[in-house]
DNA sequence: TAGAATCGACAACGTGGTTGACCGAACCGT
DNA sequence: ACGGTTCGGTCAACCACGTTGTCGATTCTA
């Protein structure tokens, strides 16, 4: 029960994102975008430094990358001093989602902590912090479950 | 943060499962599985009526199937009394990991109710199942994450 | 400067899903 | 009793997100 409840929790903050960053312009944001955008940041990074952010490989990366680029989500740029590397950058877009995202979240935090006190979600939030590896904090949620 | 602490602290309970019942002779159950025999059940199931259960297709149950009957975990039967259907049931090898599995998650319970006391992990339990949905509290994780 | 490491891309594949189509069996209203 | 609808299982094609292996081009380094 207690691992289908900590996945409920994270489903549910998960879908209520999407939905509520669907109604606000990016009905095609998904999830493993979300992560990836994320890993991107503020100051971009390489398609192989993206997978092992992610913990996922390179060519992953790479791919996930092309649907951003096709989404207007990122774009690649080519690298001054090292001919090889392409940086990936979040576009305005890119940037807007993430922005909303971080709100979103922090919204549902707010109801979380109106429903159960923010002790409890503070509470929640130490005890899971306690208990969970810090390697296992990481933002392949999608690879992991289909692991081989 | 938070919904990744709670993904975290899932991932977390379902690596340890899982590396625990490959010690203990199930090396080749994945969650996708885990989940599958779970919803089949003491009494069995249909394929289609797994497929309701998990929230998938009756298809995709029907691959689950497969794979559970490849690997010796679930053998198919004809129903006397009606020709369509074909019961799905575990075989002694499908209970042992399912026995396995709750032991496991009971004893990975136990260690948690150590670390941050048997209350605290009771308020996790309770404070989730208030702010979790019931629908959200499903089997049909692996789907979910890729879900068009 | 030669050899090793790194980056991005291509190809083939695996896994867990999806739709659509189909057939045979069961159910049900007339 | 029978004809239409529903239900169960299977086949086929496809998609999303991963994997390994390979490769050419570039950069780093001993």
């Amino acid at each position: 029960m207690l691992p289908l409840l900590l996945f409920g929790g994270f489903r549910t903050l998960i879908d209520r994102l999407h939905a509520e960053l669907a109604e606000q312009g990016h009905p095609d944001v998904r999830p493993a975008y979300g992560f990836a955008m994320q890993a991107i940041g503020r100051d971009g990074a390489t398609a192989s430094e993206l997978g092992r952010r992610l913990g996922v490989s390179k060519q992953a990366a790479g791919k996930t990358v092309d649907r951003l680029v096709e989404l207007g989500y990122a774009q690649r740029s080519a690298d001054a001093t090292d001919a090889r590397r392409k940086l990936v950058r979040l576009t305005p877009r890119g940037y807007d989602s993430l922005a909303r995202s971080a709100a979103v979240f922090e919204q549902l935090r707010a109801e979380w902590a109106e429903q159960l006190g923010a002790d409890a979600v503070r509470a929640l939030e130490t005890n899971l912090r306690a208990v969970v590896p810090p390697t296992a904090i990481r933002l392949d949620a999608a690879s992991w479950l289909a692991a081989p």
